[in-house]
DNA sequence: ACCGAACGTTGCTCTGAAACAAACTCCGGA
DNA sequence: TCCGGAGTTTGTTTCAGAGCAACGTTCGGT
């Protein structure tokens, strides 16, 4: 394996207050892996023996229920920790990841973790930081997908993926990896039938562009007023 | 103010591994409060200035929406830490807690977080096991709520509390503190219609017996059933 | 003992979105 | 180049459950 280069994490907030020497020890420790689109990194109830920072690529985070439907609970860009159950104790991933579009992801072995928190500042700060942030985000989503109808909630999911992963283009801001409307319906609770449906409307209005597998939303303003994000 | 007893705390999770003497530095640090039925505790966005241990009575955790709906995240049982942000470096707390029934906490000023983390074995532990549960339980909520018809939500829900908070009587299993229908509706997503309708169906059928803000589940099994958790 | 508010029940209507159905388009592989 | 599967669109039907309305019940306060 060729030896992975320093600066990969000197800029990740995990890893910014390190020393050179450390992130050395960190790279050394790693295994760097990739994952082609659609590939599983982990699974739901398995145990959870590493954890994973997420280098380039973006991931779905989906749990299935036991009657076969699945939701995608978030997504994760790169810089991101992930798998990071051993944070809360868990001895199995609660969730399983699959990579959206090809992705690179660094992982350590869950022995590492303490060593990790205790020995390298600001890297217990963030992790926490992260969950903290899920935790918000996910109440967030309840309480959409609780109190919002399904358009609010469809608006809601396209900004969110938008503002986490959105990339400027000439025309407006595009989704950075490749997504469905079946994705689309998971992440809102809905069927994709009415996914396509509210995306073709929008298209008409000159809201967003979207072709196969691929959205540029044109006009963010407008769907934030569809999103119901009342002043 | 009464010097409190070294006892409330010796069989806590959070506290079990401590000396008769460090329960003391911890108890003579803690404030402790009552909290009538409907008060809150601390609000959504304020400033998270202190971390809570519930002693007796039970929460609501709620979130509001911009539009003015809100819905419970989840409920706290004695023995449970909460209000426990800091953990998570955040500066603010992301829930409202009610009191559902008469409470009483205790709370530390959140200065004192990284003290109790560092000096007491275990707490740092059970912190994050904690909230590794709540994350989750509400990722279940979610998943419940994007995929269920109503009625198997009901149904969950009311498992759920029953599971967390129940107390065993002649004839069931009740709820040990006062719950409304709005309150379920609140925790499923749903109106207190369609929730009413659904426990006097129940309540006909013998699966259930609910009286004004007090429910006791006569046949768990059959509520089980109901609620689709397949095998 | 009374009043008003909070809580609960029940009937009726109506609609948003699921379910069902069918066809079209794009893409990669043999 | 043809085929098959994955992704998408659009039409039609159906119904769960929200919304609206009205009334009954219990409780705490004065």
């Amino acid at each position: 394996m060729p030896k992975l280069d320093e600066s990969l994490l000197s800029d990740l907030p995990p890893f910014s207050l390190l020393e050179r020497s450390q992130i050395r020890e960190v790279l050394d420790h790693a295994v760097s892996r990739r994952y082609e689109e659609g590939t599983a990194i982990f699974r739901e109830g398995h145990d959870a023996d590493r954890f994973y920072l997420l280098l380039d690529g973006y991931l779905r985070v989906i749990r299935t229920t036991p009657g076969g439907d699945q939701i995608i609970v978030l997504h994760i860009s790169p810089g991101q920790l992930f798998g990071i159950a051993p944070a809360l104790q868990r001895d199995t991933y609660p969730a399983t990841s699959i990579a959206a579009a090809e992705s690179i992801a660094l992982s350590w072995p869950v022995s590492l973790w303490s060593d990790f928190t205790t020995n390298y500042p600001g890297f217990a700060t963030e992790s926490y930081k992260t969950i903290g942030q899920r935790l918000g985000q996910i109440q967030d989503t309840l309480t959409e997908m609780a109190t919002q109808a399904v358009e609010k909630r469809v608006a809601c999911a396209l900004l969110r993926l938008v503002n986490q992963t959105g990339r400027k283009t000439e025309g407006g801001i595009e989704i950075a990896f490749p997504i469905t409307r079946h994705d689309i319906s998971e992440m809102t609770g809905t069927t994709l039938h009415t996914v396509s449906r509210l995306l073709s409307a929008w298209q008409k209005d000159g809201i967003v562009q979207s072709t196969r597998k691929h959205i540029v939303v044109t006009e963010p303003h407008r769907l934030v007023v569809l999103s119901g994000i009342e002043g």
